[in-house]
DNA sequence: AGATTATAAATAGCAAGCTATGTATTTGCA
DNA sequence: TGCAAATACATAGCTTGCTATTTATAATCT
């Protein structure tokens, strides 16, 4: 019985993942983004002015893991947060002129990555690579891979 | 311009990354491993003995990470390290009998999460996707991925 | 043989993910 | 109205990855 790394599923996203990580690194990090940042960057060049809330809730990242990376992008000078007036709980996240500015050249950064990742299939294969992810995301959120083998089935575990 | 996380490969790669990760976590965690430890109980289990550098090579992650996770794995009481005999800076890394006893429910574990993440495609789908993951990583093989710009030589990195 | 270079591993320090817990504010209901 | 529950965010502490540097040992080259 040998388990085999390059047939497994899991083992070969996890490996794709980290290299898709270090392209993008290497091509942000000269205008002062990193991998972690990106996507709140993305969230806020098209929705300035979004909770930390919002950002969890569509990036899909724990409220913590936001937290942390919000607070080094203030440190760094791309984000500025306020709290709201009307809900004293609530940091409202701001772009800066500089973090406004990183628009362009990141976001072609990540287009380069993806285009020369995927340079080696033709039209067919990369339709059916996002084809094929966004089908096992779907499982994954049906709740049929977590846990120890119990799936949801008589726990609803989702909340309104 | 809107760059959309939905058609991003890179960004579904890092999504569907982290949740293999949760998945295989929870199923694991309960007999004392980490997704980290995994892939090197897998080489030992195949081939116990191995030098650090060897595992280094067979798994692909830097040589620091590989140092911090067998600290880890020695702390945790899976693997012993000793001195080679041959060779005083060498390290040999030997299982423990409880590491080498969680060799059959660990494989069942990530057999499982990829069983159950791929449930939703056909057996061609799943083959589809084993294919051409494992062909993008082959491109990046070919280092026409990293860097900023600057491929081997005859490079073109333009973008879709 | 002795100095230099190469190699194996360890260590320091950071990013980015996680769980668990703490703190402040707001909502809701008795 | 006032207190309990809910909500938003922060903090602590861990893992897993990275780069850069240090330390120890071997190998090589005059």
């Amino acid at each position: 019985m040998t388990f085999s790394k390059d047939s497994s599923a899991g083992y070969l996203v996890n490996d794709l993942a980290r290299r898709f990580a270090a392209a993008l690194q290497a091509r942000i990090k000269p205008i002062g983004l990193s991998t972690g940042v990106f996507p709140v960057m993305v969230q806020l060049w098209e929705d300035d002015g979004l909770t930390q809330t919002e950002l969890v809730r569509r990036i899909g990242v724990e409220q913590a893991t936001m937290a942390n990376t919000l607070a080094r992008m203030q440190r760094d000078g791309l984000i500025a947060r306020h709290r709201s007036k009307a809900d004293g709980r609530v940091q409202e996240i701001w772009l800066t002129d500089p973090g406004k500015s990183l628009r362009g050249p990141a976001i072609a950064a990540a287009e380069s990555v993806n285009a020369a990742a995927l340079s080696g299939l033709s039209p067919e294969e990369r339709d059916q690579f996002l084809h094929l992810m966004t089908k096992i995301i779907r499982t994954f959120d049906e709740g049929d891979v977590d846990g120890d083998g119990a799936g949801p089935v008589g726990e609803d575990t989702r909340q309104a």
